[in-house]
DNA sequence: TCATCTATTGGCAGATTCTGCCAAAATGCA
DNA sequence: TGCATTTTGGCAGAATCTGCCAATAGATGA
């Protein structure tokens, strides 16, 4: 990992269906060992993937919230339950484990506030061992990066 | 926006680098017809742009984080220029305005614990305008999905 | 300083893919 | 049904990919 990784790293979050000419050529490098440093961080599970950016207004969802979930205990049948029934929502765009008290915080988006309604109540609500739930809406997207400030040394 | 769109739309945000002629043989079309469909989905601005998808902790930033902050006024100064700093800060990695009340909430990375702390005490903390911060801490990820679930039919 | 060894690079070439163009097929409408 | 419009499929020249090999750069130790 050193500063060439590091750039190739940087373009390809801007845009990842660069060809490899264009991308070679933008970290200065001939295509090939270009190429080659690719493959490595993908061998590496340094990139983990390449997915194109989708408008989530223009899709139907404009609603975001956030929705912050207390468990009632933390049993581990409890626990994988919740987070298995989370992960099929698909809704449920991604969901965190949160430090101090058994507290899960997750993004979801929803075709109307009535929809997200729904979805709270009717699905998400029904999961068992659930304690509480807290709600908050985004008014609106005020950044939104599209990738990492990947750099060539990196403390652990 | 038909379901072949849709089907298009889902199948490169599940890998964003297939080639034409995959991307066209797993939704059914021959390639110069996918092709003109990805083009006009591009121009239409529902493709946004694509990405290579970078491993957050591999990266060197094991530690993500919330911060909420409220704004002591809602004058157009004191937000446009809240919102240009964190616009600035490429360790915030993405920033919504709430609804009830004037709350920002951001999703934050860092090196370490005491890099995030720094962050917030040193960059965000000294921005002008802030009335409070609260910050949680995030211990795992439960879940993060790569897309969101499109679909033909979009109710507005 | 120099010799040696290792890792990285650049160029080449066959295979694959892209992409603009045109005719054919499918679809919608009256 | 018949017409107009949209979408599709195939073709072909141009561009790109990618495995292989020799050459280069950088590090190491005496």
């Amino acid at each position: 990992m050193d500063a060439t990784d590091a750039k190739i790293l940087k373009v390809l979050q801007r845009d990842g269906r660069l060809t490899n000419q264009e991308l070679s050529a933008e970290v200065g490098l001939s295509p090939s060992p270009c190429l080659r440093r690719v493959r490595n961080l993908e061998a590496a599970g340094i990139i983990t993937g390449y997915t194109a950016l989708v408008d989530q207004k223009l899709c139907g969802f404009p609603v975001t919230g956030f929705v912050r979930i207390r468990l009632a205990n933390h049993s581990d049948e409890t626990v994988r339950g919740f987070e298995a029934r989370i992960a099929e929502i698909e809704h449920v765009l991604d969901c965190y484990l949160m430090a101090g008290g058994e507290d899960y915080q997750m993004k979801v988006i929803a075709r109307s506030l009535d929809d997200y309604e729904q979805l709270v109540r009717k699905t998400i609500q029904k999961i068992p061992g659930i304690a509480s739930i807290e709600t908050s809406f985004a008014y609106g997207v005020v950044k939104h990066a599209r990738g990492l400030p990947v750099s060539a040394e990196m403390r652990p």
